[in-house]
DNA sequence: TACGATAATGAGTAGAGACTCATTTTTCCA
DNA sequence: TGGAAAAATGAGTCTCTACTCATTATCGTA
């Protein structure tokens, strides 16, 4: 691949990320080139559809969050990253409002991640053995949601994952 | 209002609840309109705006679930009441998708209903005493979210409101 | 540096969908 | 029942946006 061409990726999807996050999956594709710095041909060289483009910066998203996660780990690994979720979610406007995107292989990355956690904790006695990972997954979807949706000040955040926290406890 | 406006407004709130519920905010108003059995002219002659149509809907549903919330109480009527929302939300895919839409006294309407069974809740010791109702608010629209994006089955359902009833539990 | 291959450009196309309005139809009261 | 007000109709307008493609510019190699 030509340098100009993977710089212009590169560009294309930090501008989608940063409108998408903001405007929603709505937000037009000329919006993004505008905010690239490109013409709105090159967009449609790199990704031919928009939903082409919805699911690469979704696809990024999901593996950023699978090394977070990757990273975290012992007695309250899990409890970190539930914050880090909510607070992200709560600040931005994530672009995980559908559109009838898919990435299977990247939310498997996550899942395993996150399995990975709650193993931890379960160890660790910090949560609950008889807990799940699809459970514990989507309480992860919920709040982050739920956070996205009603824009949760950091009180509502703490308060709300108490109780989640609470119901995880061992 | 004359009888045939009447029963066409009535009929395109129902159409419209079925269209937006099953094909998300960005369904056609002709498709509305098509499934109402009139002209499109009469929608907008009831709801001058797609806008105000997506309110007048969210209004009503959400209406309805005050009233539903409301025929709710003792000590686990909240208990109930997370269930039937997160049944109706894994099954149909709720308006709630934001578009911007706003509705305050229906909002309202509904977060005293929702104070009131948690009142009952934890008069009757099923649920502690240092839970507030807006992280109960937030609870209950996280998890109407995640249900929604994700189609959870039955027994995701009652694993998932487990651990959040082992939350508010005393 | 020259040149072929790769990429960028941006005006243009096509189609979808929100909204209008002159005309026709329906209601309902005197 | 007659007729005026209210409502319904639906073809048409207008804007917006995803996507194309002939032309121009840039890159990398020999």
């Amino acid at each position: 691949m030509r340098a100009d061409a993977q710089r212009n990726q590169e560009r294309i999807l930090d501008a989608a990320e940063e409108v998408f996050t903001r405007r929603g999956a709505s937000a037009s594709t000329e919006e993004v080139a505008r905010l690239a710095g490109v013409a709105i041909g090159t967009v449609f060289r790199h990704f031919p559809t928009k939903d082409d483009l919805l699911a690469a910066i979704l696809k990024r998203l999901l593996a950023r969050l699978a090394e977070d996660a990757a990273t975290l780990g012992g007695a309250d690994g899990l409890h970190v990253f539930f914050r880090r979720l909510v607070g992200q979610a709560a600040a931005k406007r994530t672009v995980v409002d559908l559109a009838g995107v898919s990435v299977p292989a990247a939310v498997g990355q996550l899942g395993e991640a996150v399995g990975g956690l709650l193993r931890q904790a379960q160890a660790a006695g910090t949560v609950r053995s008889d807990v799940h990972p699809p459970e514990v997954m989507a309480l992860l979807v919920s709040v982050c949601q739920g956070a996205l949706q009603g824009g949760w000040d950091a009180k509502l955040q703490e308060r709300t994952l108490a109780v989640i926290f609470a119901g995880l406890a061992a």
